[in-house]
DNA sequence: GGTCATAAATGACCAGGGTCATATTTAAAG
DNA sequence: CTTTAAATATGACCCTGGTCATTTATGACC
């Protein structure tokens, strides 16, 4: 497996599921439905912010019943769960990159996660928004929850190729854990993350990530 | 500044503000109620947990209407970060440890975390609870909210002396940024703590963390 | 086209968090 | 002891997320 640097666009303009021809009516009906929900809300989640969205306003922008929401969605929160899903796609629809494959390891994971800072850089607010999904982490697993589709598994399985990669050409100690490597990476990436969503100053996320990556290859230890 | 491994007891079974005699009554009764709100809720929490919990129930059970509830906590949630505080105080009052005070450095981090691990092992719903507070990190920060007084950052400042203690002894790269390597352990032991919170089998978080401990000293690169 | 079982939509309804105008208690001053 | 202003307590009320019995739309079968 290969990475590239993509481009983490822009996840409220998405991205509606595919309506095929061979469906039923119901079921292109129920597509349809789905994906207006999922356009309105994220219209007025951009406009308005999360938490001054009420389901109300969803529904009647939709033009359905209340009712009919919780047909599609669980809970409120739910939505974002969907939202932050599509980003996580969007990491693991990976291909080549020309450029990067060349690098040493260190680089290439660096390189890596400053992108993925770097796109969250972008829209701060956005950000927010989807890491209140870091929240259905913590409490009990639903399980309706797909733990494969979140962004947190995607990117230690996308660092633990990088790392497995790196001992094969001789960058990465052979003798470490690569699961536990791969799962600090994304510990600190994500609680560097979090740092720079709570921080008020404008203080860089990515050249934070930068440097930390440089402690953890060469360690703290003298 | 020199550190002791210490019993987190009973965040629960708290450790009321203090009345002073020479308090007027109203200064008394207010810090009556605000301790009674405090521990009734801690008690409905343990028999109810914290969702089941209505503010109904505490304020009745306190016996005030619920308005004074409001009064004492702006919301519901903010009781949990009280519980928090309670439980990053026993952080900070950290008194010196006989055994510990001559390990070398990084085996005294393994071992303060190691033991903030098994304290939290000890009651998980319990600190399932207190770490919801979490979520407060990532919303809006209000400003009602001290962020001295977290457990992140009271945290990170005892990782800080040890990491200066451990330059000093020659144990510790000088060239690292102190407060980054104290954000990173920070950063490796809260998210290993929400996988184990999260996780459904038994990992040891303790264990865990032991090992993550060797890798951010020894570093990952070859 | 008509019948019927089932999927989907509906909106009245409920529960619980949070607000606020009003009532009560306290403390200080005269 | 009264008066008065400020602190505190109160509970009726509002808002919004979420439920569910009922209605409506769909499609398989005749």
């Amino acid at each position: 497996m290969t990475l590239v640097i993509y481009d983490l666009g822009h996840i409220f303009c998405n991205s509606s599921i595919i309506k095929k021809d061979n469906m039923s009516l119901r079921e292109k009906k129920k597509i349809e439905t789905k994906n207006r929900i999922f356009e309105v809300s994220g219209k007025l989640f951009k406009e308005k912010g999360f938490e001054n969205t009420t389901i109300d306003e969803i529904t009647k922008e939709a033009g359905i019943a209340k009712g009919t929401f919780f047909n599609y969605f669980p809970t409120k929160d739910s939505l974002i769960l969907y939202f932050a899903e599509q980003k996580a796609e969007l990491i693991y629809d990976l291909t080549e990159d020309e450029v990067m494959i060349h690098l040493p390891t260190k680089e290439r994971i660096k390189k890596f996660l400053v992108s993925l800072a770097e796109s969250y850089e972008n829209d701060k607010d956005l950000t927010k928004l989807l890491f209140i999904e870091y929240r259905r982490y913590i409490g009990i697993s639903r399980p309706e929850i797909n733990k494969e589709r979140s962004p947190h598994y995607r990117l230690i399985k996308v660092l633990l190729c990088l790392l497995e990669e790196g001992i094969e050409k001789g960058e990465v100690k052979g003798s470490i854990d690569t699961r536990m490597a791969a799962e600090t990476l994304n510990a600190v990436y994500f609680h560097t993350l979090m740092v720079w969503l709570k921080s008020e100053n404008d203080f860089s996320f990515s050249r934070d990530i930068f440097a930390k990556i440089d402690l953890l290859f060469d360690g703290i230890g003298d």
